[in-house]
Formats: C-alpha cells, structure tokens, sequence
DNA sequence: ACCTGAACACCGTTCAAGT
DNA sequence: ACCTGAACACCGTTCAAGT
C-alpha cells in the first residue's frame, strides 16, 4: 500500500514556536502574529488556539525555548576550552563578522521585546546571567582577578550588542580594533 | 467677553508627533498606532488623515524629528568643551546612570525598528555618523592619532547602546569600571 | 486529538459630509 | 482648514461543529 504523499501533516506546538521564532528574526519583535503564522504554515488560524491559549502563550513558549537554546550553546562554547583567550576571541568574532550570525536577528528583536515584556526581560536575564559567568570565568583564566574578569565581561557583551546596533555603513576594520581593546589585547 | 473654556483646540502634525515619539518611548517599536493615539488626543482617528497620508507617514515625519533633535544635541553637547575629557565622561554618564534617561527608551525603539525599517535605519545612520565624528574628534583631542580615535569613538557608542541592552540587575559599579575602560583612563 | 468556519472586536484606511 | 461618522479589510480570539 502506497503512503499518502501531501497528507496535511497535523501540526504540534513545535512548528508554530519554530515559525514565531523565524518571523522574530525576519520582522521584529512585532511579528509572530497568529494569522500570516497560520497562513505559513497552511491551517487556519483557529487550529492555533488548540495548542496556545492565545499569542502570549505562543511568544513565552517561544521565550523559554530561545533561553535553553542560547544556555546550552554558551555552555558549549566555553566548556571546555583549552586556551580562555581563542575561546573569547572566538566568540566576539561569531558576533562582529558581517554577515550577522543567523541567530542575531531573533536575539535583538527578543531584546527590543524585553523592554515591554517581563517575560523576555526575564528570559534575557538569565541568557545574560549565563554568559557573563562564563565569559568572566574565561577572562579570570587569562589572569585576570574575580573582579576585573567581571567588568572585561560585562564590557564584552555590551560591545558586543551594542556593535550590532549602530547604524550607517560597517567599518570592519574599525570594529576588529575595538574588538581588541575589549580584549585587552 | 469671556475667552471659551475647553474648547478643542483643533491639532496639528506636531500633536501627533510628539505623541507618536511618546509611544515609541513608552510601549516599544510597534507603539504609534493611529487609533490609540487618536483617543489619547481625543479626537477620531478619520481626523489622522487630515494631517498625515498613513501610519507610514507618521513615522517617517516623527523620525525626522528625533533625528534633528539628536544632532542638534550632540553638537550642543560637544561643540564648545573646554576638556574634551571631561565632556567624553559627561556623556557616558549621561546613559549609563540609572535611572536612564528619558530619551534611551524612544532610541532603543527607533533602532529596533530600523532593523526593519529604510526610513528608520537611514535615520539612525544619520545620528550615528554625527556622533561618532563628534566623539572621535573629543578622543583626537586627547591626544590619539585619527584611527585610533575612530576606533575608540565605536568603542564608546557601541558600549553605551550595549549596556542599555543587558538584562538582569543592573550592576552600577562593574559598569562604571568598563566605562573606564572605554575612556582609557 | 486536531482542525475548520463563522462570528465578533479592534485598528488601519477611505471618503462623503459637516463646521 | 480641520474634523466626524460610517464603511470595509485585517487580525486576535472564541466556539460550535467536523474528522
């Protein structure tokens, strides 16, 4: 017996939290909108409050996923790296090379959202919470005291957003400089 | 004769616009709706489309204004320093203090919609070259060749815009010793 | 268990009509 | 010159009904 080709494959909440992330980085922190996510993904949108109680059960669900996701790959990044200093190098350079990573998009619209959405604020702060412990623990490893590591962390993720939200043409070569006072290099 | 009490005072495009850069400020990228506005200027939203030809219009005349004031701004605040130091600290202070200013909220939505958004990118373009010439001629007075004072120019806006995007507690003293970094001091 | 289809409220836009 | 009021389209939400 042949096996249906084309069947409506009947979505779970998963596809409606992948496309609300992908609209996310597409079109800001506005998108995710519940009628062009039902129009994506060819059902209506009525077959979207079987799985969400409404839009904001949609976004906080997509919240805590874009929280694990960004936890286990700071963890990844810096867990066992032989030498803190390419690790950290490594990591500013995912963020200041042109083209942006994929992910930058949905990060800056998830922290555009946080301004006026606890639940992002909070989703933020503990991504934030995260990185800034091991980033400093990777400058505490290059020599630096608990203290110092702390400030060269914070200063590296605020350069590092910050960075990629100015405006006008991008002066790479500017941006690399920078880059190595962070460092301290 | 008596002059009339609370009589409507019929707007003009000023009205809306400040009250649209407001709701940037207030609720986010995707605030300055018309018919919100409307009922906060009590009058119906059909009058909107008296002054402006859309929603569109408001944002690019309301984006025009910010971007003037920002520019007016920079250069009041750097035009005449007597200490290019001591103007350089003045300004980091001016957003990194908590309470933040009033105007980092409308600029953190202006730049969030300009990841979407020509008009608004083109804008913040626009602000972001004034005020990277001005401070990296501040830096150039402090004795720094040309490059490496564009260098430290990016260095400081980066971190400025940066730092308002961290979440979590706000740590005031870690953030005032990275500032220090960026001031090379 | 998962989805459709129709209903209603809210907001962007248009426009004829008022003052 | 500036505004109202009614109309319509779009999207969030609900819900009875289908499979």
């Amino acid at each position: 017996m042949a096996k249906r080709v084309s069947t409506k494959p009947r979505l779970d909440a998963g596809a409606w939290i992948d496309a609300a992330l992908a609209a996310l980085g597409a079109e800001g922190p506005g998108a995710a909108r519940v009628e062009p996510l039902a129009k994506r993904l060819a059902v209506t949108k009525g077959s979207f409050y079987w799985h969400f109680r409404d839009r904001e059960d949609l976004l906080c669900r997509a919240l805590a996923r874009w929280q694990d996701s960004r936890i286990a790959a700071i963890r990844e990044q810096t867990g066992n790296a032989p030498d803190p200093r390419a690790a950290l190098v490594a990591l500013l350079d995912l963020y200041t090379r042109a083209p942006n990573p994929k992910g930058l998009a949905v990060e800056l619209a998830i922290r555009a959202l946080a301004r006026n959405h606890a639940a992002a604020a909070d989703a933020v702060a503990q991504v934030d919470g995260e990185r800034l412990a091991r980033v400093a623990a990777l400058f505490a490893r290059t020599g630096l005291d608990a203290e110092a590591a702390q400030a060269r962390a914070l200063l590296f993720y605020a350069f590092l957003f910050g960075q990629s939200l100015l405006g006008g043409r991008r002066q790479t070569a500017r941006i690399a400089e920078a880059a190595r006072m962070v460092l301290a290099t």
